[in-house]
DNA sequence: CCAGTATACTTGTCTGACGATTCGGGGTGA
DNA sequence: TCACCCCGAATCGTCAGACAAGTATACTGG
């Protein structure tokens, strides 16, 4: 909505470095789902008092990347299809309002492109990490450019959880990143043209097929494991 | 989604009972807008620790009902037209969402319902507090009933907000009570009709009504401020 | 073999403390 | 007189250590 363009500088305070770091974990798989995360393992591992892994798991608990009743500890999530469904079912109700606003006006986000550029040069290397992340900021780039501080924040609380899936499963492992650029370029072009019928058409399109492909994944997985 | 009805019971941990009493005291208004909250204030007047205050401020300004950065003190926000209108816009996406689902499958939620019956009911008297929270109620049992954890977190990301225009410009005082319920029972009728598209838009149409009558007591506010 | 208890582990909360940062006020110099 | 700089008060970020309370597990007795 505004031309300003922020340049986000690394965590400054230790909290938010931690937060980073252990997300990042978690996300990339570092940290196997449901793997144990207790505070005093946090606040051992990256040498810190136990309040502040405490503050750091608290974070990640609200995102989803944790789960943790009172007294109980945290553990990262496995998410079964019915979580994945409710998930994209969600992501597509933001996203929707993102596109089809964006469409209104024909604002083509420019972090949305060079996200696109980002994916594409990560296409060629085996650099699924990068592509994960490419994946990540485009979508985040258009819900961000509406300009809605309200609807980034609800965007961003069902996103921990995306990116979470698409690390577990690696999904992108299971078709070529060109397509998915390709389905991406396809959403860009409508919100250019200022269509956002068609906006919204190819984003539910795009939505479906990754959700396709995660439960596929899953499904595999499942009957790989109850046979053994 | 599923029949399971839960009894919430109260707070149980301290910091939970900490985070509701200071919630409810900034929705109400109790606490005004521009206040400052410090720590050592809230560890102070409910005689707990400076840590367990800090959580409930973190808290609470996640989901917007304090702003602060770091290093300063936090303080109750006064929101300005332009967040009235974002908060509008993301509150609508969700709850769009919300009754569209329902009328697909024309489920009227039975908390809808109580909670139109507890309007009607704090209607009579003045308990203005009371038709706050049972209109709140009312939205909020619409978006749980999908059955969406996700979407109920999302939701519950910009009620708080929504809570807290409400409270500080009380602006159910410019309108009689009445005329929110019959819009709320225009909404229910046409999920109980498996009507989507008339649920979205009397939906639409409910919010529109009372984005406006905030924005109409936020234009008398500033305009009898200015000249003083 | 099952049930009940005991123990270890983990979290919830508190106390107390120190360094870092921000903001406002007073002093100094032009 | 005014602008600027420095300093102190207030506040937050982080830490260490401790105890209580709850949970899960292992062990023991019937």
């Amino acid at each position: 909505m505004d031309g300003q363009t922020s340049f986000p500088l690394g965590p400054s305070s230790l909290t938010e470095a931690l937060y980073e770091s252990v997300r990042k974990r978690i996300v990339n798989g570092e940290i196997a789902p449901g793997e144990k995360l207790t505070e005093v393992r946090i606040a051992g591992e990256y040498s810190v008092a136990r309040p502040t892994a405490k503050a750091c798991l608290e974070r990640l608990t609200a995102l989803g990347l944790l789960r943790r009743t009172t007294h109980k500890t945290a553990v990262v999530p496995k998410l079964n299809e019915e979580d994945i469904r409710d998930l994209y079912f969600s992501r597509e109700t933001v996203e929707r309002a993102a596109v089809a606003a964006l469409a209104r006006t024909a604002t083509v986000p420019p972090a949305a492109v060079r996200a696109q550029a980002a994916m594409k040069a990560a296409a060629g290397d085996m650099a699924f990490a990068s592509q994960v992340e490419a994946d990540i900021a485009f979508h985040s780039a258009l819900v961000a450019a509406v300009g809605s501080r309200r609807l980034s924040r609800m965007h961003e609380v069902i996103l921990g959880e995306v990116h979470l899936t698409m690390g577990q499963f690696q999904a992108h492992r299971t078709t070529h990143p060109m397509n998915v650029v390709h389905e991406h370029d396809d959403i860009l072009k409508a919100i250019g043209d200022g269509d956002p019928e068609r906006a919204q058409q190819r984003l539910a399109h795009h939505l479906d097929q990754a959700q396709g492909r995660l439960l596929g994944r899953l499904r595999r997985e499942e009957s790989e494991e109850a046979p053994a």
